[in-house]
DNA sequence: TTTT
DNA sequence: TTTT
């Protein structure tokens, strides 16, 4: 009936690109969402959240995301079953993104990789959505 | 960072209350939320999604909640990691309920058992908090 | 940059049906939301929300909801700004709904009016979607 | 019933923070959130809302935010009513924030004010959480 | 009264 | 292991 999930977290890797038989873009992602509250010996654990994103905004994910970055997902939780190779049921828990912000600083052009970890004086926060031109 | 989920749908069981070594309530239940939309066959589908509750609030949905019954869970996505039996490392996906609103009509008082099923006309959406005399 | 509204509440009047110029169609309602901590004179109020919704959503909820039915509104909270006849600047808060669910029974078919308030038992949480057959 | 709202967007000035006259401390502070859709003449805007934060938190948010600071918030939208000065009743609609996550980089300490706007490196999506210690 |  |  309603279904709605929103986290903000860091990519535990570079997100992976891959293309349906028909040409629909699929990224995905792993999310670390910290936990707010620290366990019995005194750590703050996180929550790996996967997440994956259709389309465009699957391409915009693969080009501005990469390990380490922060973004906020706004979307389902959807449970898959299949059947793994041993026979047994498996279930597959995944966070289906309508929305993702960017949340990091855009990495500056300083010459080297996009997953480099230390980036760059830049904006973040920046706009990159789908929705353009659809006022309701 | 930020864990925020809500879901509406049915029981698929009653709850299911337990007691933590320490006393501490807690109830369990899962949710068949219907998606809004149909696969490829015309039919819609369900996520099955576990939720858990603890201390008061648990057990009022033992008492308010029974199979098929309509909530709404307000909370957030953890992820446990276990040891198999087989070696093998498993993950538990569950929503972390801190609010259930009860959306199904109270059950009439017509004799027969909680999750009777066709339950008598009488309230619903009613008021069931922890919350309360907490302005901020 | 992220704006997500998730509402339960009931209708405090029948919904209005209007059409812009265009032909777009455009229901509006309140929603009284309960909240869920108590006043300091031990009385329970409620938030009083606006909410617009547009296109066939809107001619369902014109359909469907009416006063005293119980809803849930998923959207994004918008401030629109307006200059009044005395010259002074005033701003509109309200939910723009993308998803509506419509979580009491629906009427019988009693002869009556549709807001004829006490109602008949039957089905409810039931389907009302514009999101069908778009799997992602 | 459920009153859910889930903000990212920008502080439009620094917070201000006041005490109740028991001593409570209350931040309150606009966020601006660009909307994912541009207007007829092709440009984004912004929807302005009003947020307020009670005790440890709101003194957090005094020193954590300032004038153009990325933050998210989790909260629910509260609408007060009062009658103004000319008879008029009027509607105030604010998030009372239950968290706050902190989006922007720490300011580094290069010596001139707070909201100096350019920020040195620094870390950011850092934890700063009421919660603590509080597993459930 | 509005932010990047 | 799944609900209306």
């Amino acid at each position: 009936m309603l279904n709605r999930v929103v986290l903000i977290g860091r990519l535990t890797k570079d997100p992976e690109l891959r293309y349906t038989p028909n040409g629909v873009a699929v990224a995905s992602f792993t999310l670390a969402v910290d936990r707010n509250f620290k366990n019995a010996s005194g750590e703050r654990e996180a929550d790996f959240i996967p997440c994956v994103v259709y389309r465009q905004l699957a391409e915009l994910c693969a080009n501005y995301l990469s390990k380490g970055k922060l973004a906020a997902v706004d979307g389902r939780l959807q449970v898959r079953t299949y059947d793994g190779q041993d026979g047994q049921r498996r279930w597959v828990y995944e966070i289906v993104a309508e929305n993702v912000r960017f949340l990091s600083p855009k990495d500056g052009n300083s010459g080297h990789g996009s997953s480099s970890g230390s980036s760059d004086v830049g904006t973040y926060g920046h706009e990159v959505s789908l929705d353009d031109d659809i006022p309701f």
